[in-house]
DNA sequence: CTTTTTGCTTAACAATTTGATAATATTTAA
DNA sequence: TTAAATATTATCAAATTGTTAAGCAAAAAG
């Protein structure tokens, strides 16, 4: 299972539901939040900024639509993607719910597997500007905004470290001779003595806390898990 | 009746829906195009770079998905949304649709007022993204007024302080090479001294009160929370 | 039309970070 | 064991950015 890393908010009043939906939407490896109503709903909303909520239109107090329109206002969630769910194929309300700023709407009953790929659909429209990152297992390496990632934590490295590492990422397992990492990152101009990608190494072994770095001695170095 | 300025291109073989659809668009200020088959729609598109495209799935020669397909090929169309419409309600064909890279789907019988509301909400979405108003957290960047708000505070930036920040934040994270702030801040023509693009993000950080801009040495800015 | 203000750029210098090296210690392979 | 290769550490020069003030040009005000 893919580490998809969204946050999905779903607020129903039926408990069954909650949890079919929930089941569902974790096991794509979505983050999930409930809330059994309304006001329930707005509270988690603000907690944990959610990048989608789904919201039943009939609810104990709040619908879900005035739920959206009081979240709308809020410019936190102006982005936010919100889809009702609704047992009412009722026109009239469909049609009020698009009006009121709601993204897609769902009938049920739903079937789990439309739902997903709704939801699927929905992010990866949204998520096309997203920046080309390099995963390796729990390290991820974002060269768009040029920090490393490691469990979660933001780990800063300077240029040529980064640059070093990202290399040396980019075909785990492969040994990268001195004379490859030197052309790679340094180019083919500049010379420099022998223990400088040594002594780079070294800093990044320490700032990541991690021996992810393998010597093969007399030939180079590669990165593995 | 308002001008949506909006092209949309609609692909079925019975003349009695395109018809249908056709008119409800148009009622609604859109441009409407239509072909009766696949083939057909592929040309179309490429002659008027429809902003949206309905494509019904079960069509002779060629099917919508199998259009949906070579039109996502195609790079010109990787941003244009398209909707299949089927008199299917089968779920494997939904799924399957939406895997294709389909923004949305709808069954047919399908009614004109649920229709117009879907393709109104889909272009919501979308002209949202490139509203003049960049919301980051509590700061708001409207475009169009050239002003920053921050917690309902107005701060006025000069012109190239302005257009500096709102490029960084329109898309936070991600690191600006200091080539890539004078090509787009400046221009590629204009040659500017080493110390002025530093010289208004220090202006920025000053007028701001707030920590919002990264400097990666060696590499250039980036704006983040 | 002149004065004042504002915005942009530059220069000069300070502060900071980075990267390379040298010196030394440790490891590894034959 | 021993020679070669690599690791470690501290240090320093170079590269990079931050800061400030000043000079102009254009816009705004008088």
């Amino acid at each position: 299972m893919e580490l998809k890393n969204k946050k999905i908010l779903i607020a129903d009043d039926e408990p069954d539901i909650l949890e079919i939906i929930r089941f569902n939407l974790e096991a794509e490896g979505y983050t999930v939040f409930t809330a059994k109503n309304g006001d329930e709903a707005i509270i988690e909303a603000k907690k944990h900024l959610p990048d989608l909520i789904i919201l039943d239109i009939m609810m104990p107090g709040k619908t879900g639509i005035e739920t959206c329109n009081l979240l709308r206002i809020n410019p936190a969630f102006t982005d936010t993607i919100i889809i009702f769910l609704t047992a009412l194929s009722d026109e009239t309300t469909e049609i009020k719910g698009l009006e009121t700023g709601a993204d897609d709407y769902l009938t049920k009953p739903i079937s789990p597997k439309v739902l997903v790929s709704k939801i699927n659909s929905l992010f990866r429209r949204i998520s096309k500007e997203e920046s080309p990152v390099l995963h390796a297992g729990e390290l991820q390496i974002d060269r768009e905004r040029y920090i490393i990632i490691y469990k979660g934590e933001d780990i800063i490295l300077a240029r040529k470290e980064f640059e070093l590492l990202a290399l040396l990422a980019s075909r785990p397992g492969k040994v990268f001779l001195r004379n490859e990492i030197l052309n790679q990152v340094w180019g083919t101009e500049v010379i420099v003595g022998d223990r400088t990608i040594d002594v780079h190494i070294r800093k990044i072994r320490q700032k990541l806390q991690l021996d992810c770095i393998t010597t093969v001695k007399g030939v180079g170095y590669k990165f593995d898990l």
